[in-house]
DNA sequence: TGAATGTAGACAGGAAGCCTGTCGATGTCA
DNA sequence: TGACATCGACAGGCTTCCTGTCTACATTCA
């Protein structure tokens, strides 16, 4: 992101369309079937939920976030009958989120669709093309890391541990 | 996004994380030199702005979002003094967004960091595979977009006409 | 066992980024 | 000139996160 006017797309900006363009395709999926009120960030609840049943404070560290945003995005998907808490066996304090019937389908729909996204994108490029794809993707993070490092950026690292967090440590874990 | 538990991440998810530590890695080098109010999201206003002058509406339409939210970045970096609105010469309406010395010093920064990261990843992926990196995330776009089409699924066309939009027509211009 | 300390989750408040709706001033075109 | 489009401003709202703080409960260790 940033930089002249109309030049070749950098790859801030084609990661930044590529995404939205996923995000939307999968919302747009889930409000087709009836589940309108399911927005991107809850992805961050489903994606990370067992079956079993997780705690929020467990929900948020897998997502990366405070446990105060994940607990509204669950407060949202609860309200409107996707998950339900229910006290932790042991632990008197914790409750567990479980997906309900109708949480349960948003997970189908959307385990359903993303390999059907991987696919077209698989026949597209090839399937060589495609795992390199997947490989970059997966090196950027720490390629854009190391780069910003060695020119003397700190990226989410010591400053982190300087300033005071929150009850949870989102990003940079 | 959205699965269900800890499988291989998909498409998504790494997009999502590429995204985030391309966007943390410019803004801690932009806040390094003393560009600490410069967040992500104007990227959308330097990635535009013309030297010569832009008025709000058109970087809104450029950055596919309304007048309104421009217009709050845009007031932002004025307050910061990155930018500064004159009046058009002809369309007494409008006003003209300039860069100053300093909102120049963030997109010379920003033109500079973006090839630096570029370049990383060309040297770590061989120039073959980062071209076809840049190729391929820019098809997936349209591969997803296409991909839903034919499942059904509307992103972002018919369906925005039928609804009334605001002032100005984000997304699916 | 009892006190120190850590952890789960709730409530309060706020910043950021975007959106819709509406309006007055101005431009454009028949 | 009058209908209609456009520029940018004000008001208000939603979503997604964050920080700070608090109580209830768990764990640990002297």
């Amino acid at each position: 992101m940033l930089g002249g006017r109309e030049r070749p797309a950098n790859v801030g900006v084609l990661l930044r369309e590529a995404l939205a363009a996923v995000n939307d395709s999968v919302i747009a999926r889930l409000a087709e079937r009836g589940h309108g009120v399911v927005r991107p960030a809850h992805g961050a609840v489903f994606q990370h939920l067992d079956d079993t049943g997780t705690t929020v404070s467990l929900l948020a560290e897998r997502a990366q976030m405070t446990k105060q945003a994940m607990a509204e995005l669950v407060g949202h998907l609860e309200r409107h009958g996707y998950v339900e808490r229910v006290p932790h066996h042991t632990d008197r304090r914790a409750k567990l989120v479980l997906p309900t019937e109708r949480g349960r389908d948003v997970i189908v729909i959307a385990q359903r669709l993303a390999p059907q996204l991987e696919d077209r994108l698989r026949e597209l490029l090839g399937p060589d093309r495609f795992e390199s794809l997947r490989t970059d993707l997966q090196a950027i993070p720490s390629v854009v890391a190391h780069s910003s490092a060695d020119l003397g950026v700190v990226v989410g690292t010591e400053a982190d541990e300087v300033r005071g967090r929150a009850t949870t440590t989102p990003r940079s874990a």
